[in-house]
DNA sequence: ATACGTCATTAATATTATTTATGAGGTTGA
DNA sequence: TCAACCTCATAAATAATATTAATGACGTAT
């Protein structure tokens, strides 16, 4: 079966004219209607059913489940000719979230460049969501993903880099500082909180808390940026959570609690790629860098 | 490009001989040269090594590029040909896990027998692993899925039925029976329990309240079937949990008592098909009969 | 009625895939 | 070392397939 025919039929379906497909090719008007019938024959069911009364062509049920089935295959020898392409450059498409680029890199750009591979990186800076549609599309072949829940889907190949929980943190001059011990999150019903705008998956974490706990504290901000976040903290404007990670150690502003009766979703850091892409070995040695980030 | 190029290629890749390729086709040796020369050409790259002095042919990366999609665009092809394949069939090829076709099925029986579907069901009972293989592979068109987690993929297309908390539950003659009030999990560590045996998403469940709530209890027994599970409960060998249904409510040798803080997760039913497949007339009536299934 | 738009049909032609025949590169074993 | 053998490449001939040109059928619009 020739990928053409299947072509002439997607345009078909979005076009709805075999006129107009073939003028989109710059092919006579047959050459449309015998690639149909050879589908049609192939696969021994009626695709398209012209009604010259009522002026329209209409795609039969097993024709638009041929259509499904063609996009998905022209996306597969698009992503083929992306990643051939691509083949002979040593450049490495890397999707980094803003929040883990600024957590776990700068642990690893001394080990990148001693490795010849910081310069190799083209790097994509987008949210999870969107990295993922990078990673279906070829736009990105590698990307670090920070999820909430272990990455189960078997189009792509995941390795797991760690899990880090999530922490109460507060300023020095709050009173939970003084005690310094792990807390009850429900304990927590008469704080201030500081909230995330956007994307953040912290934003969805704290909310989770506040609904598995049945607590409505007060929200006296949001902000869409960590900095921020961690200003309006230090300033004890209000309390919120961190990813360890997100305080550093010699903060002598911050506090970090643990949280009794954690819930089961923890800040996950993977790196994610499609399942059926094959790694160049300037990527290999990138994974082998990245998994090798004691993540403490 | 012809896709028996790709066939021939596929092939060659598992084979790494021509003329046994050529053997299993039954084409002259030269036709799959010239099939990989016109890949090669299509691609604009070099896909197989051959290395006389070693006596084996190589894949290059980009072959290996070529080879995933290859395998991938066969598999649509195939899906194609067997979903219009069975698109003059009225059958409804219906996956089903035991746990929810006990459960929710017979409250839609009725139903289902008033609309003419209930001989039109073709039903495959596993697990929720397997019926989503048979999803992909196009054995099944369309499943109930339990799952804990709500499905986050976005080649299948979800319908969420409900959600259903689990609950502890005890035989009549148990103490806690006789309190018969809300419960907080980390004070069961002294509790006997009955556990499950294979793929039960309850028996995750059981092990993830173990787990957070850091208790140990001892386990008295383990088995792979729901019926001996209350059997055993009802027996008073130990205690379990179960979904709320699960628990018939004339049961009077039975004591559902509700989990104060319950972990965020929940026994999660949905329909769940291919996102590239188009619902039969008679497959959009099943959805629509089982989304009105009120879950109570 | 006539002109026009859209698709189907057919035979002729162009393009593409396959085969036949052969050669090149290498191994193996007497 | 030389003949026999295996495997793949090349080239020209042939077979198969896709495309076109020419035309007709069916319906709408004016």
């Amino acid at each position: 079966m020739n990928t053409k025919d299947l072509d002439y039929f997607k345009t078909l379906v979005e076009k709805r004219n075999y006129t107009e497909v073939a003028e989109i090719f710059q092919v006579s008007q047959p050459t449309i209607t015998q690639a149909i019938k050879r589908l049609e024959k192939e696969f021994q069911t009626k695709l398209v059913q012209v009604d010259r009364v009522h002026q329209k062509t209409e795609i039969t049920r097993t024709g638009q489940l041929l259509f499904q089935k063609s996009l998905a295959i022209q996306k597969n020898l698009e992503l083929a000719h992306k990643e051939i392409a691509a083949a002979d450059s040593k450049k490495i498409k890397f999707g980094l979230p803003p929040i883990i680029g600024s957590l776990y890199f700068p642990q690893v750009v001394g080990e990148l460049a001693k490795n010849d591979l910081l310069d190799k990186l083209q790097i994509f800076e987008s949210g999870s969501n969107t990295l993922f549609q990078k990673l279906s599309d070829g736009d990105v072949d590698i990307a670090a993903i920070g999820s909430l829940l272990p990455i189960n889907n078997p189009h792509f190949k995941v390795t797991k880099l760690g899990t880090r929980p999530f922490k109460i943190v507060v300023s020095t001059k709050h009173p939970l500082a003084q005690a310094n011990q792990a807390i009850d999150f429900k304990d927590l019903g008469n704080e201030k909180f500081i909230d995330f705008a956007g994307q953040f998956i912290h934003g969805r974490i704290l909310h989770d808390y506040f609904e598995h706990t049945g607590i409505q504290p007060e929200i006296v901000q949001k902000t869409p940026d960590i900095s921020w976040y961690k200003s309006l903290i230090r300033a004890n404007i209000g309390i919120g959570i961190l990813v360890t990670d997100e305080v550093s150690q010699n903060d002598e502003n911050f506090t970090a609690l643990e949280i009794k009766n954690p819930i089961p979703e923890n800040f996950n850091v993977s790196i994610v790629r499609r399942a059926s892409y094959i790694l160049k070995p300037e990527e290999k040695q990138l994974i082998d860098i990245l998994k090798d980030i004691e993540i403490k």
